[in-house]
DNA sequence: CGGTAAACGAGACGGTACGTCCCGTCTTCGT
DNA sequence: ACGAAGACGGGACGTACCGTCTCGTTTACCG
């Protein structure tokens, strides 16, 4: 059995140093096996076997299968909602909110996003991992919040990390139990609540 | 052995019809588990013996592991946080948040919000008991911010529902991922940012 | 659900005395049972629905689901191989072997016996039901062997009991193990191996 | 908890191949189990926990619990009754009968030899692996009254394969029945009955 | 003729063992 | 030395039957 990734070559061993193609293979097969809507449990075994790669290689750089799954998640992430910067709060934070749930709204997004909840809510040893990963994107609301202050488009007495949690937890809630929506409205209407003077 | 719960009497059988005895011993023993600071893993077998049952009975009535605990909690949880009624929204609503906070920072109770997250984030069939748990708590919520409008107290203008998801949001989100604060301040902050006009 | 068997006419009760529909649609059940190559293991739960029967039905006139078995195997048995008596030991003696070995020849006989006894094997309760069932067939065996002597086809030093042994003792050893015939023939040599003079 | 066998060291792994040893602990065990007079059931979990291996570890080589003590008995039985060799087909056979009684007569290999024939009789994949333990002993057997008949102490008409299952037959049907003895007077009259001319 | 006792169909129950699944560790062998 | 492979110890899972128990119903027997 080979990669079973994209292109199914053979990857060379690197002897004693870290072979980085090994690395990005796992962390490929394991986006893709959460993205995609497996049949199976996501288990560390698959995940080696769609990498094409020992488990103990997963074993030897992560701690757990949480781990990894989280890793491949960050990096994805990363590259997902740029930070809006158009010199309105208002418009800022309503563009942000919108595409944020826009990406979630597409169903290999959600897929991911559901998957890493459910894994990171399990596996006591990753919830740091899960908070490292909202922290991210936690802060990117932060910089666009914090940089609408300083043009003085929100009072001082603010509670910002209030205002950014109030939106991300409507939307992880929304999210996850999936009883409201969570649609372009929902984001003109929470950014109306949000910075509502 | 006997049930090992409080008075160890033998449980009777009532016949061809469900044994309403055995199913509480069932969710009373999935509770005591979920409370205590249990050694071990809380296993189905764990579960079973602690309630003097066997394990198919649990089987025959709830389809996981999972299923069995919401149920203990969905059922706990009602005679947990009341809803006040003041005659004032801001005192309703900061009293019913800061009641939810502090129930959330007792070890025994965060213990199992933490673990139904947990078990209703992996099994998909239990997703839906979870979204009835979290359900009748927004409801609660909803009647105080409805009360509260009736009385005119808020404007007719503002989504109730996308408020009230404000506040659960912040609450699970904080307190899942714990990078902020779920004290009585945060419950005065999180009212007025609420209800600010 | 009605009794499945032939008819599927509901049984009436009869009050507080035995009911013999019911005791014989129960081994009419079990021999159906053991005689067609069912699927899924002979469990009493089957028992009892094939037969249209509560299985407390079962337990209240039977030790164990072995002692069905048997009674219903004994009932069977006896209307199988008559003990023939043409006054000749040679001929009596061959003609019940081969009797024998060809019922045992029929695939529907063989599933029986090959059921039989492995439930007999298996439960440790039922050894002694299964001991009177080969007893009744040994007996038939002993009586005309036993004739034989009385007709002075015998010596009177030979050990009847060893010689029914070796015959009912091979037919099972070959049964049971299939690596040897049970054909026509071998009733002639063994006839003769047994009482060869 | 170790190996509980008689050293107790750990036994090492041996990579990616079968490990011979955890192979050899597993048939120790179930034997050890079979002779000794166990309190409970002889399960699955009780050999793995006395071999010191994990369920699967079972599961992955052998397709039952019986398979296992098939396998066990086989090799055991090989180093059992030795064939003997005196030069006299009476002396011989009646000897081998005589040793075969007596082993079966010693409490250890009675038991040993009941589970057996019942763990075969239960379990049909089982039943080929019963037929090869069996067949080793009848041909030790067969080699006797062959060497016998090259010698012309038997006639060349005789069946031995008959002869050799009527004195095995009469064997496993007494000794499973139990209906009758098993001991030195009856290997006399048997090895009488079956060579007598 | 009305009350009681027993047998019935039904099926839930406590319990034991099964065979499967997956985790994280360990060791070999090839490169 | 590192990586692919996969066996291993361990432990929880959910299923299959066993034999027991109780229900509510139905019928025969007895006062």
């Amino acid at each position: 059995m080979t990669t079973s990734g994209s292109d199914g070559h053979r990857r060379a061993h690197t002897g004693r140093r870290r072979n980085e193609e090994a690395r990005q293979a796992i962390l490929d097969a394991a986006l893709r096996l959460l993205t995609t809507p497996h049949d199976g449990g996501l288990t560390v075994d698959v995940i080696a076997h769609e990498a094409g790669v020992g488990k103990q290689t997963i074993y030897r750089w992560w701690q757990s299968k949480g781990a990894v799954l989280l890793e491949a998640l960050t990096d994805w992430s990363d590259s997902l909602v740029p930070v809006p910067d158009t010199g309105s709060l208002r418009e800022d934070l309503c563009g942000y909110l919108a595409d944020t749930f826009r990406r979630a709204g597409e169903p290999a997004t959600a897929a991911v996003l559901r998957t890493l909840a459910a894994e990171a809510a399990r596996d006591p040893g990753t919830a740091d991992l899960f908070r490292q990963f909202t922290e991210t994107r936690r802060d990117a609301l932060h910089a666009i919040v914090r940089r609408g202050r300083e043009r003085a488009e929100l009072g001082p007495e603010l509670d910002l990390e209030l205002l950014v949690d109030q939106a991300y937890g409507l939307f992880w809630y929304r999210f996850l139990l999936g009883h409201g929506p969570l649609d372009q409205e929902t984001a003109v209407r929470l950014t109306d609540a949000l910075i509502r003077t």
